[in-house]
DNA sequence: CCACATTTTGACCGTTGGTCAAATATTTTC
DNA sequence: GAAAATATTTGACCAACGGTCAAAATGTGG
């Protein structure tokens, strides 16, 4: 019975527990998507009962919201990291793509989750506290890229008349969650011929940028000398999906 | 036993009545998305039992699929209808984005059911014979931008070398599915201020046209009487969504 | 060692997608 | 036009699964 703020042995064992089962349902996820794995499978993954699962998450929506959400936080990190990056603005927006696609790459099946969470009724049969938890997340990395092309438009590389802030943001984000979206669609792949998807999800990115006149245009500039300090100062790792011929 | 090609009394009842469950089908889909409602209550109101339904789709899955392609087919005819404006081949590029906003404002459901297709284990529960009739619709609207697309290259309109025709109409495809997922987002319409969604998926498309230098640029000609003109001769009831100040 | 509190369990329930033998309707045959 | 043959429709039934809860197991304090 402590009253302390640090947590008990009990409190400790439930939150490693949780995580545990959180653990267990991303794989599932990842490799039967929604529909195929049941809650009684996941108890025996993770060795506990049916009804201990439901102690932790009030509905199998409920669980696969909160596995969402965490991922949905990491790139929320992965976006603040990348907004450190020094350079022009536009090149800051850059370092956000890269993260973006850093974060598609560690967790491929998240827009597949996304979408679920758009469709069905899962809010509905969600716990309150999952739903704002997942509001917050998606409000940290909204910030993060709007207060990049407020910055912007203040120093005067992203002409500040013809669109708001806003709406440049919202170009962006609605160009890569498409793009991500239709990367992974194999039929559209062979019609579009993508062989890189990072790429084309980065390239559409561009045009978006370049078609608000956000300075230096994609041609006026030497991208890539910023592409290799953007993978060398911020994601080392990004070679496992960075095709460069 | 006729074995003619004009079908027989039998052959029509049974496509009616395939067509009254689909108009019902259509309707709960609008009213209540995927799960809320039963293969029961489908039989019920169409005054059929559960067995007949199965007798005209193999799963409940099967049954979304053919609501999703009959969208679908409506959608590649206002593209091919689009595609005739006369016009440079921008302002067509154009008319096929008022296309799209038309078929989203009379199937504002559409989306929705497409990413339940990408995400769920739904192509392994639907038919081969509907698959391919999904994938051939999706072919058809592909073909009718991607054609403009080369056309406008050909022509001079679109520069050829920085980007493959393919690559534009990914482009443009990717930001108008991202946009109309997005602006159908209630939280990130508040955040992204957005007041007037079609308008905001028109927008993209411009930013993407102007990206690829897709001539004349947005803010180089008159694209207002344009859009008078795409309206009057192809989308007379387009003032349903069309908010102009 | 016992009494009490907490946690875990899995049998059980309701719902729902899907099946199939029986009932019903239709067509053919004589 | 009645009986036989064929085709169609039905709804009771099944299995799977998300979710519940009384009982068993485990932990705790004296």
């Amino acid at each position: 019975m402590s009253m302390s703020a640090t947590p008990t042995r009990k409190e400790r064992e439930f939150q490693a527990r949780e995580e545990l089962i959180l653990s267990h349902a991303r794989r599932l996820l990842l490799e039967k998507g929604f529909q195929a794995w049941n809650m009684e499978q996941l108890a025996d993954a993770v060795e506990y009962s049916k009804g201990t699962l439901y102690q932790h998450f009030t509905s199998k929506e409920d669980l696969v919201l909160a596995v969402s959400t965490d991922a949905l936080r990491m790139r929320a990190d992965l976006f603040e990291k990348a907004a450190q990056f020094k350079g022009k603005t536009r090149e800051r927006c850059r370092a956000i793509g890269f993260a973006c696609c850093e974060f598609a790459y560690n967790y491929p099946e998240y827009f597949h989750i996304e979408m679920m969470l758009k469709s069905a009724s899962f809010w509905e049969k969600a716990s309150e506290e999952r739903r704002q938890a997942h509001a917050f997340q998606g409000a940290r990395t909204w910030r993060v890229l709007n207060n990049i092309v407020v910055q912007a438009m203040a120093l005067g590389d992203l002409p500040s008349g013809r669109y708001t802030p806003e709406q440049a943001t919202f170009a962006l984000v609605s160009v890569t969650v498409g793009s991500h979206i239709m990367t992974q669609e194999p039929i559209l792949r062979v019609q579009a011929g993508i062989t890189d998807p990072m790429a084309s999800v980065r390239t559409n990115q561009d045009l978006i940028c370049d078609g608000l006149g956000w300075q230096p245009l994609l041609h006026d500039y030497d991208y890539a000398s910023t592409d290799k300090n953007i993978v060398k100062e911020l994601f080392p790792s990004a070679s496992a999906w960075l095709h460069i011929d």
